[in-house]
DNA sequence: CCCTGATTCGC
DNA sequence: GCGAATCAGG
Protein backbone atom coordinates (compact mmCIF):
# COMPACT_ATOMS: atom_id res chain seq x y z
CA UNK A 1 0.00 0.00 0.00
CA UNK A 2 1.17 3.70 -0.93
CA UNK A 3 0.18 6.80 0.80
CA UNK A 4 -2.50 8.35 -1.57
CA UNK A 5 -3.98 11.67 -0.76
CA UNK A 6 -7.05 10.17 0.88
CA UNK A 7 -5.02 7.60 3.67
CA UNK A 8 -3.03 10.30 4.24
CA UNK A 9 -6.14 12.32 4.96
CA UNK A 10 -7.51 9.46 7.19
CA UNK A 11 -4.17 9.36 8.98
CA UNK A 12 -4.00 12.91 9.51
CA UNK A 13 -7.73 12.76 11.08
CA UNK A 14 -6.92 9.68 13.51
CA UNK A 15 -3.89 10.76 14.80
CA UNK A 16 -5.32 14.03 15.28
CA UNK A 17 -8.52 12.21 16.83
CA UNK A 18 -5.75 11.06 19.14
CA UNK A 19 -6.08 7.10 17.72
CA UNK A 20 -2.42 5.52 18.63
CA UNK A 21 -0.19 4.75 16.05
CA UNK A 22 -1.26 1.03 15.87
CA UNK A 23 -4.66 1.64 16.07
CA UNK A 24 -4.74 3.35 12.65
CA UNK A 25 -2.55 1.46 11.27
CA UNK A 26 -5.01 -1.23 11.65
CA UNK A 27 -7.62 1.01 10.36
CA UNK A 28 -5.97 1.76 7.54
CA UNK A 29 -4.76 -1.72 6.74
CA UNK A 30 -1.51 -2.51 4.85
CA UNK A 31 0.71 -0.64 6.76
CA UNK A 32 2.25 -1.39 10.15
CA UNK A 33 2.46 0.77 13.31
CA UNK A 34 5.80 1.88 12.26
CA UNK A 35 4.84 3.22 8.71
CA UNK A 36 2.07 5.51 10.32
CA UNK A 37 4.78 6.82 13.23
CA UNK A 38 7.34 7.32 10.35
CA UNK A 39 4.92 8.97 8.29
CA UNK A 40 3.21 11.09 10.99
CA UNK A 41 6.84 11.98 11.54
CA UNK A 42 7.98 12.61 8.15
CA UNK A 43 4.59 15.23 7.93
CA UNK A 44 5.99 16.71 11.16
CA UNK A 45 2.54 16.14 12.74
CA UNK A 46 4.31 14.27 16.13
CA UNK A 47 3.43 16.71 18.63
CA UNK A 48 -0.28 15.73 19.43
CA UNK A 49 -1.66 17.64 22.02
CA UNK A 50 0.43 17.13 25.07
CA UNK A 51 -0.36 13.47 24.28
CA UNK A 52 3.11 11.27 24.77
CA UNK A 53 6.28 10.87 26.47
CA UNK A 54 8.99 12.47 24.27
CA UNK A 55 12.17 13.14 26.13
CA UNK A 56 14.70 12.97 23.90
CA UNK A 57 15.72 9.69 21.63
CA UNK A 58 19.53 8.71 21.75
CA UNK A 59 21.79 7.47 19.30
CA UNK A 60 20.88 4.29 17.91
CA UNK A 61 24.35 3.18 18.66
CA UNK A 62 26.99 1.01 16.66
CA UNK A 63 24.82 0.38 14.44
CA UNK A 64 24.86 -3.34 12.35
CA UNK A 65 26.97 -4.54 15.62
CA UNK A 66 24.59 -7.52 16.79
CA UNK A 67 21.21 -7.71 14.97
CA UNK A 68 19.80 -10.15 17.24
CA UNK A 69 17.14 -12.18 16.57
CA UNK A 70 13.78 -11.01 15.83
CA UNK A 71 11.11 -10.25 18.83
CA UNK A 72 9.49 -13.42 17.39
CA UNK A 73 5.90 -14.09 16.56
CA UNK A 74 3.56 -12.42 18.68
CA UNK A 75 0.35 -13.75 17.94
CA UNK A 76 -1.17 -15.99 20.08
CA UNK A 77 -4.24 -14.21 21.52
CA UNK A 78 -5.79 -14.32 25.30
CA UNK A 79 -8.45 -17.08 25.63
CA UNK A 80 -11.45 -15.56 26.29
CA UNK A 81 -11.78 -11.84 26.34
CA UNK A 82 -14.98 -10.74 26.78
CA UNK A 83 -16.82 -7.91 27.72
CA UNK A 84 -16.04 -8.13 31.54
CA UNK A 85 -12.55 -7.17 30.39
CA UNK A 86 -13.69 -4.41 28.65
CA UNK A 87 -11.57 -1.53 30.39
CA UNK A 88 -14.08 0.80 32.70
CA UNK A 89 -14.43 4.26 30.98
CA UNK A 90 -12.62 6.56 32.05
CA UNK A 91 -15.38 9.43 30.85
CA UNK A 92 -17.06 10.95 33.79
CA UNK A 93 -20.80 10.46 33.18
CA UNK A 94 -22.15 13.26 31.30
CA UNK A 95 -25.86 13.74 32.63
CA UNK A 96 -26.88 15.23 29.46
CA UNK A 97 -24.53 13.93 26.78
CA UNK A 98 -26.39 14.56 23.05
CA UNK A 99 -26.31 10.97 21.37
CA UNK A 100 -23.87 11.01 19.08
CA UNK A 101 -25.91 11.94 15.60
CA UNK A 102 -24.79 14.64 13.09
CA UNK A 103 -26.64 17.48 11.68
CA UNK A 104 -25.59 17.83 8.22
CA UNK A 105 -25.53 14.87 6.43
CA UNK A 106 -22.12 13.67 6.62
CA UNK A 107 -21.91 9.78 7.26
CA UNK A 108 -22.37 8.63 10.88
CA UNK A 109 -19.25 6.46 10.86
CA UNK A 110 -16.90 9.42 10.59
CA UNK A 111 -17.92 10.50 14.52
CA UNK A 112 -15.17 9.55 17.02
CA UNK A 113 -16.41 10.98 20.28
CA UNK A 114 -17.46 7.69 22.42
CA UNK A 115 -18.74 9.74 25.21
CA UNK A 116 -20.77 7.23 27.45
CA UNK A 117 -24.02 8.15 28.73
CA UNK A 118 -23.73 5.23 30.92
CA UNK A 119 -26.78 4.05 31.04
CA UNK A 120 -28.23 0.93 33.36
CA UNK A 121 -29.26 -2.02 31.25
CA UNK A 122 -33.30 -1.14 32.23
CA UNK A 123 -32.37 1.72 30.08
CA UNK A 124 -31.48 0.09 27.30
CA UNK A 125 -33.67 0.60 24.18
CA UNK A 126 -33.35 -0.66 20.26
CA UNK A 127 -32.06 2.56 19.84
CA UNK A 128 -29.26 2.69 22.20
CA UNK A 129 -25.58 1.26 22.00
CA UNK A 130 -24.83 -1.48 23.99
CA UNK A 131 -21.46 -1.40 24.45
CA UNK A 132 -20.34 -2.84 27.65
CA UNK A 133 -18.11 -0.06 29.95
CA UNK A 134 -16.91 -1.39 33.50
CA UNK A 135 -16.96 -4.80 34.79
CA UNK A 136 -20.32 -6.84 34.51
CA UNK A 137 -20.06 -7.87 38.26
CA UNK A 138 -19.51 -4.06 39.46
CA UNK A 139 -21.88 -1.13 40.57
CA UNK A 140 -20.15 0.65 38.08
CA UNK A 141 -20.87 -1.05 35.49
CA UNK A 142 -23.29 0.41 32.64
CA UNK A 143 -23.32 0.50 28.57
CA UNK A 144 -22.23 3.02 25.88
CA UNK A 145 -26.24 4.10 25.14
CA UNK A 146 -25.98 6.08 22.58
CA UNK A 147 -27.78 6.13 19.52
CA UNK A 148 -26.79 2.54 17.90
CA UNK A 149 -27.18 2.46 14.35
CA UNK A 150 -29.70 1.17 12.28
CA UNK A 151 -28.28 -1.79 11.65
CA UNK A 152 -26.57 -2.89 14.56
CA UNK A 153 -26.47 -2.88 18.36
CA UNK A 154 -23.73 -0.18 18.73
CA UNK A 155 -23.41 3.62 18.26
CA UNK A 156 -21.00 4.13 15.06
CA UNK A 157 -18.14 4.21 17.16
CA UNK A 158 -18.34 0.81 19.08
CA UNK A 159 -19.52 -0.72 15.91
CA UNK A 160 -16.26 0.51 14.02
CA UNK A 161 -14.60 -1.56 17.65
CA UNK A 162 -16.71 -4.27 17.66
CA UNK A 163 -15.86 -5.61 13.67
CA UNK A 164 -12.34 -4.88 14.39
CA UNK A 165 -10.33 -8.07 15.61
CA UNK A 166 -9.68 -8.71 19.14
CA UNK A 167 -6.17 -8.23 18.26
CA UNK A 168 -6.87 -4.98 17.31
CA UNK A 169 -9.70 -3.76 19.56
CA UNK A 170 -7.17 -4.00 22.96
CA UNK A 171 -8.96 -1.40 24.88
CA UNK A 172 -12.56 -0.47 24.64
CA UNK A 173 -14.07 2.94 25.82
C1' DC B 1 4.54 -9.23 28.62
C1' DC B 2 1.47 -5.90 26.99
C1' DC B 3 1.68 -1.43 24.93
C1' DT B 4 3.20 3.63 23.48
C1' DG B 5 5.80 6.97 20.42
C1' DA B 6 10.81 8.19 18.73
C1' DT B 7 14.75 7.46 16.10
C1' DT B 8 18.00 5.57 12.84
C1' DC B 9 19.26 4.14 8.51
C1' DG B 10 19.25 0.82 4.50
C1' DC B 11 16.43 0.60 0.85
C1' DG C 1 10.01 8.94 1.00
C1' DC C 2 9.35 4.61 3.19
C1' DG C 3 9.25 1.50 7.12
C1' DA C 4 11.73 -2.46 9.92
C1' DA C 5 14.54 -2.58 13.63
C1' DT C 6 15.44 -0.75 17.62
C1' DC C 7 15.15 2.03 21.62
C1' DA C 8 13.16 4.09 25.80
C1' DG C 9 9.51 4.29 28.59
C1' DG C 10 4.51 3.25 30.85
Amino acid sequence: MSWTDERVELLQKLWAEGLSASQIAGQLGGVSRNAVIGKVHRMKLSGRGRATTAPARQKKATASAAPAARPATRAAASPARAAASVAPTTLQAQPDAKPVLRQDNRPVDDVVVPISRRLDLTELTEQTCKWPNGDPLSDDFSFCGNQAGESGPYCAYHARLAFQPASERRRAR
